[in-house]
DNA sequence: TTTATATATGTAAATATAGACATATAGAAC
DNA sequence: GTTCTATATGTCTATATTTACATATATAAA
């Protein structure tokens, strides 16, 4: 049972997902190829942590959806209360704005504008999850969510994406401005 | 030539460092032990891309200091031209806060005052490191550095990270205040 | 009709990363 | 003197992760 295994176990106590779904849904907090997922799947499956119904679809192919076990409750109760390790970024940018100071102004200013373009884009993607997390949850329209509700966790993780990403792309605007404008 | 050898070969373009200094110092970007950066610095070394020099010293074990060469000066200049990859977070918190509606209270409590503890002491680092950088760096007092200065790219990163832990830090205590005093 | 894309699931091989094992020096604390 | 920590370098094994190989269905576009 690594972090991945209880990842796809924490998703899957909000909600059943199929092996598909619970891929691009992880990939925000860990991303994890889908190659890595179904064996793991399997996995936990053969450890009674999850349950499998195959859900035939008209429109798509068909599925099998996943579901969290007595046991899989267990475990994800006795994990929460285990030490949290530290958060791990890996950043190629970073590395290359190291030494930047070798780099062509113009080809800074190309990685700096793309990850600009992306974190504004990541930044629209969130808040749109956020307003089909309220029209789903149904919360006191004043009031905040309540920790028991379901949907607090993506509520809390959803803010926690727009945040960063408000944050990063403030810092790229920055750089760009202490960049010269022209080669 | 991965992202680690290339990150490796971003730092000493900086400067001269031994191998142990290089770990230490690629964390915050890209996370490594020594046992993957040893054998990584000898491959760069074969490969011409880095040279070493035996150092030895009083105070403290001998050591390695590996300086870049002209090749690797090259292959770094063709790197920062090629596409940079996304930005990969894995963070075991923010999958525990998924089923957080399902942990006991003292324990989501604990993780997140352990996780602003956590940037709150990495904001301090890191405006340490900022009053160390003006300090060596000499830019104009009252102006901002030069992208053609050697130490640009450690200035913008240091403000990143600084940026980064003061955002978390925010959302570590929102989050807090959603959730009740005590059980 | 062929082509592309999204959905959907799987395996095999290569690579990256972490953890354990190993050794050694020097300073500080006890 | 013994023990702990930081510094310093290395290897070996286990695990995690990515890439490539494989297949199949349904929709939309060209």
């Amino acid at each position: 049972m690594n972090t991945l295994s209880y990842g796809l176990l924490s998703l899957l106590a909000q909600s059943s997902f199929s092996g598909y779904d619970l891929m691009l849904r992880i990939q925000p907090f860990w991303p994890a190829k889908h190659s890595q997922i179904y064996p793991l799947l399997a996995k936990l499956e053969q450890g009674d942590y999850i349950s499998v119904e195959l859900v035939t679809q008209r429109d798509k192919p068909d599925k099998k959806v996943y579901s969290l076990t007595g046991k899989g409750r267990d475990a994800l109760k006795d994990w929460f209360d285990q030490p949290t390790a530290d958060p791990a970024l890996r950043d190629e940018m970073m590395l290359k704005v190291f030494c930047m100071s070798y780099a062509k102004p113009a080809s800074a200013r190309k990685m700096l504008a793309d990850r600009l373009a992306f974190h504004e884009e990541q930044r629209k993607k969130y808040e749109s999850k956020l307003v089909e997390l309220k029209a789903r949850a149904d919360w006191p329209a004043a009031g905040l969510p309540k920790p028991s509700h379901p949907l607090f966790g993506a509520y809390l993780l959803t803010h926690k994406a727009i945040m960063s990403n408000e944050t990063n792309t403030e810092w790229c605007r920055w750089a760009l401005s202490l960049l010269p404008a022209e080669d």
